[in-house]
DNA sequence: ATAGCACTTGAAGCGCGCTTCAAGTAAAGT
DNA sequence: ACTTTACTTGAAGCGCGCTTCAAGTGCTAT
């Protein structure tokens, strides 16, 4: 039965207090329970908070985090909860796959300008973007 | 020897001309040539908005932006764009491994209430989430 | 000539996700 | 008794990345 304090979540998690006041406010936690006046965070909240965590930083807005937990309110409504998380899923995905393009992208210019200094350590030709540059399909 | 305006381009990289133009005046597309006062883009504009694109959606703000593409102005610095650039990279890998722990989440709760579902359907115990939680380590 | 269209500019405005602020409360330490 | 520490609240403010706006320019079609 763990039980945390708003400064000890704060710290555990990475969020600042009042950021966790704020998620509270817009109902994205909801039954935090309070010891003369001050948060107190069992299990149940932090369960919702690592969720809240996992959605926002894969790229979920405030406002469908809080229509997703609404649906876990409520009922809970699973089929619109399928709906929601399915289609977060293929946009994570497309995420991913954006990612991982972006990043070869990076590493090839990393090469590219690497290629240029030993060129001009060595008295070398000048390499060509050309031969690092990514494929553009898609 | 391409050439495009500033609406095909828009439509080309899915940015708003509004967008553009402030891209430009950031600094970030030197050298954009005008006729009859409209501008025109030719090829090095439009890979400098790839590397804006790429740089932009893999996490870099913009005054980061700003900084790198002056170092390719000035010089160019070679070795404060390696810096830049392996930085960055290390960042977007970072940002990769979230995003994959963040994708596995999230295909465990579709997995979690998708079995919920079916035992509502049949009659079956309820699943536990414990069974479905990513484990935490880090 | 006159209208329409595609652009131009500088300045102001906007939405999101927090953050900061001033003022208050309640328990613990000296 | 008084201070310190750790929170509380509602409201206002902020930074980022654009976007919108009003007013203007210049080419083309009627």
């Amino acid at each position: 039965m763990t039980e945390l304090t708003i400064s000890e979540v704060s710290k555990q998690y990475h969020l600042a207090p009042s950021t966790l006041r704020y998620y509270e406010r817009l109902g994205l936690i909801p039954g935090v329970r309070k010891r003369n006046n001050h948060r107190v965070y069992n299990e149940a909240n932090l369960e919702k908070l690592n969720s809240i965590v996992c959605f926002k930083n894969s790229g979920m807005s405030m406002s469908e985090l809080q229509t997703l937990l609404s649906y876990q309110e409520t009922g809970p409504d699973l089929d619109n909860i399928l709906a929601v998380l399915n289609e977060h899923e293929v946009s994570v995905a497309r995420q991913l796959a954006q990612l991982e393009k972006y990043h070869r992208h990076i590493t090839q210019k990393v090469a590219f300008y690497s290629a240029i200094k030993e060129a001009e350590a060595t008295g070398a030709p000048r390499p060509d973007w050309a031969d690092y540059k990514p494929g553009d399909e898609q």
